[in-house]
DNA sequence: AACCCCCTCAACCGCACGTTA
DNA sequence: ATAACGTGCGGTTGAGGGGGT
């Protein structure tokens, strides 16, 4: 690895910066594990707070924002250390088929991993490898409407591993976020892309919530894959009313526990925004699997408040109806 | 041993967005 | 209303390591 910078004399790695009218200069370049024990200590003691603050009262010749990167990307005890396993690869390029570059989000559905490290990852190893896999398995009959070369290659690589399941949860998302009559789902349906399930389908559950699918590994290395509701004030998970198999889920890992999210506090966490559910995730057993922070974002159905996530789902039905039919 | 090239990844940059004064 | 500031995100860069010749 890089060795780090050596003394602060070296103006070359030195910027100013105008600090209350008293003039700065601001290291740059890699951290020292000097620095790396300043900044850890403080954020020991202190916590969280203003990042500017935190680099001036730590000692720290660093803007915030770089103090800021350091903690997220490298300092942060709970971050997983070492190479990304066969299992956190697949679901990164499952996720990447869903979300596309959102690396923070991504990153989010892995613990312990960071949006930097993932992007790099991919940048470097999955891009290159489905590059490969496309140019082996693309068929010249394949019609797409990018213009971008290099996504029909990507986008080529995730059908030949993933098989339809890619577009499995590209509609277990839309049915969460749209009604079974949306044109959206209709398009799908007529491309053969997906079975005419809806809503309803779930049972009789009156929800007042849907939330996005979540993907994800858990602590133990178990990858999951369920979608969740809300109704009468419990979280369900309702995977498997879907039909959709969980990926690679033991069965005594099936997510079926029930919770009353009126026990445990905070469970959501909203504004006139965003909703967050912050869980406990259960097995079958009632061992506590996973802590759940994200994937509710601005999903909610039910009143006034529908919102359709950040993405742009018409873009990805486009991707959807350019993708060859599954028959 | 020396050189070159490629790869990895830490860190920076610019931008967008939210909050506050 | 808006300027200033803080934060977060994704794209990009380049130092340094490793492998090949």
């Amino acid at each position: 690895m890089r060795k780090p910078i050596g003394g602060v004399g070296n103006h070359k790695d030195l910027i100013s910066s105008e600090n209350g009218g008293i003039t700065m200069k601001m290291r740059k370049g890699l951290w020292s594990p000097e620095e790396d024990d300043k900044l850890m200590n403080y954020m020991i003691t202190n916590g969280h707070g203003c990042w500017s603050d935190i680099a001036r009262n730590a000692g720290l010749q660093r803007c915030g924002k770089s103090c800021r990167l350091r903690w997220i990307n490298y300092l942060r005890p709970d971050l997983k250390r070492g190479a990304f396993s066969s299992q956190e690869e697949e679901l990164i390029i499952h996720l990447h088929s869903l979300l596309g570059n959102r690396w923070s989000q991504i990153a989010a559905r892995l613990p312990g991993r960071t949006d930097n490290e993932i992007k790099n990852f991919w940048n470097s190893t999955i891009k290159k490898r489905l590059k490969k896999s496309a140019s082996n398995s693309a068929s010249p009959n394949m019609s797409h409407d990018s213009s971008s070369s290099e996504h029909q290659e990507v986008m080529a690589g995730l059908i030949s591993i993933h098989d339809s399941s890619n577009i499995m949860a590209m509609y277990m998302d839309a049915t969460r976020q749209y009604s079974s009559s949306s044109s959206a789902i209709q398009a799908m349906t007529m491309n053969h892309l997906i079975e005419p399930l809806t809503l309803s389908d779930a049972g009789d559950h009156h929800a007042s919530c849907y939330g996005k699918t979540q993907v994800g590994i858990d602590g133990n290395g178990v990858s999951y894959h369920g979608c969740y509701e809300i109704f009468g004030g419990n979280l369900n998970l309702v995977d498997e009313i879907f039909g959709i198999p969980p990926l690679d889920i033991p069965n005594d890992n099936q997510y079926t526990k029930t919770e009353n999210l009126h026990d445990r506090n905070p469970m959501i966490v909203s504004n006139n925004m965003n909703s967050v559910i912050i869980n406990q995730c259960y097995n079958n057993n009632t061992h506590k699997v996973q802590t759940l922070a994200a994937g509710f974002e601005n999903c909610w159905e039910g009143g006034n408040d529908l919102k359709v996530e950040e993405w742009d789902f018409e873009e990805l039905m486009r991707e959807a109806s350019s993708f060859p039919s599954l028959d």
